[in-house]
DNA sequence: CCTCACCTATTGGTGACACCATTATGCCGT
DNA sequence: ACGGCATAATGGTGTCACCAATAGGTGAGG
């Protein structure tokens, strides 16, 4: 796949605002920089066009698009702009997100979750809480068991669609740790919103997992500040 | 633009599982059907690995991928599944996000809508009303109404990533409708929301907004069945 | 019957070529 | 001088022939 790095370092260019709507790149061009044929060229071009940040024409090359024609919920687009500048004011769009997103979610899952799913929270909630008591609640283990927790969650709301935004949510989960916004040591109230979670899932309370993965996800646009989630 | 009918096609058959997971493509075979040469089919089969939906490797052709490596949110897949067989389960899906992300996006709307959406919305709601009222509420001049509040809606969210999904809700009311899924006639209930969600937002009312808004969804949801989305 | 080596099918990638749409240029007429 | 139309240059679109790499089947041999 010798397109892939330079889909990639297109990709992050563009929507790292390193080429702005309306710059034109060329098959030629592209091949020059990349040290890749045209065939190669083009097919990262259309991918490219597939994700909504180029359009390519005769005569006027390929023409990079304004920022409301990406395909923003494409996690290759989410990821490269989490990993450029603007990533503080994607991180709050995509906590908005999750905030519509993973209460309904969770809902779901108390009525569709599996024994072994609804068995495999609770313990992931019990470790949480263990690691944060013991003073380990700012380590890579506890981001995993989160993670592992709000993924196993969306994957078992059975709907399709939030199972397909649980890779979003994961990496939200992580941009927000590693970005350095996340408190050192999780809150008692958060330690117990997600068991709550977990446990009403476990019980099949649909409206109590709502109530209280509305509770976690408040909590964390609380840490992201208030402020309209911006464009960037 | 040559690929396009192959990437339409290919996409449906597989959405629509007359391809199923595991089935195999070649190359040469899909040029041979569509007339065309292999770089066309490749760039075709480039675009449907983006969606997810094959993955291609030397000697073991395009093996078509399990649905839940699907790009399940990507517009084309989206498009092309609510025009296959399991258009109701997927409808099903994509209501059960409508309903999470509607509410929050009016709450938003209304507190970052311009002046000018504000009036557009109210105008649309009472067009709505006024042609419900009428007996009119079955025809395509309502449901154009009623897709423009929402869009509206969704795109003066503030957020992008709604912005995004404003599409996907387009796609899912007018398919309802043209799916024979809407009551003849819209309930008053129906149109009283509409109209609360528009004068919230003109107000300013968040939580008023939402609320209203949650209604909507609600009774849409109803109608179509209180059973959990499906796969198909 | 199992194992291993080879063979072949099929994708990955390249370069050259013809084609065509679009845009810009420039000419000509008014 | 200005505006409209013809023409040329530019750059994507599509095809072809070719080579390299690889994976999976096949057949021979133990």
């Amino acid at each position: 796949m010798l397109h892939s790095p330079v889909l990639e370092a297109l990709g992050r260019r563009i929507t790292g605002g390193a080429l702005p709507a309306g710059a034109t790149l060329t098959l030629d061009g592209i091949g020059a920089e990349f040290g890749v044929s045209r065939t190669v060229a083009r097919e990262a071009m259309r991918l490219l066009e597939g994700l909504g940040l180029v359009r390519s024409g005769p005569r006027v090359g390929i023409v990079v698009l304004p920022h409301d024609a990406w395909n923003v919920l494409d996690p290759r687009v989410i990821e490269w702009r989490l990993a450029g500048p603007g990533r503080a004011s994607q991180l709050r769009s995509l906590t908005e997100l999750r905030q519509a997103v993973e209460p309904l979610a969770a809902s779901c899952a108390a009525r569709g979750a599996t024994a072994a799913v609804r068995d495999e929270l609770v313990a992931t909630a019990r470790r949480m809480r263990e690691l944060g008591e013991a003073g380990k609640g700012d380590g890579e283990e506890f981001l995993a068991l989160d993670i592992q927790l709000h993924e196993l969650l969306m994957r078992s709301s059975g709907n399709e669609l939030f199972s397909a935004l649980a890779d979003v949510v994961a990496v939200v989960i992580s941009g927000r740790t590693h970005l350095g916004l996340m408190p050192a040591y999780p809150e008692p109230e958060a330690l117990d919103a997600h068991e709550a979670v977990a446990l009403a899932v476990a019980r099949g309370d649909g409206a109590a997992a709502e109530e209280a993965m509305a509770r976690i996800v408040r909590e964390v646009r609380g840490a992201l500040g208030e402020g309209p989630a911006g464009k960037g």
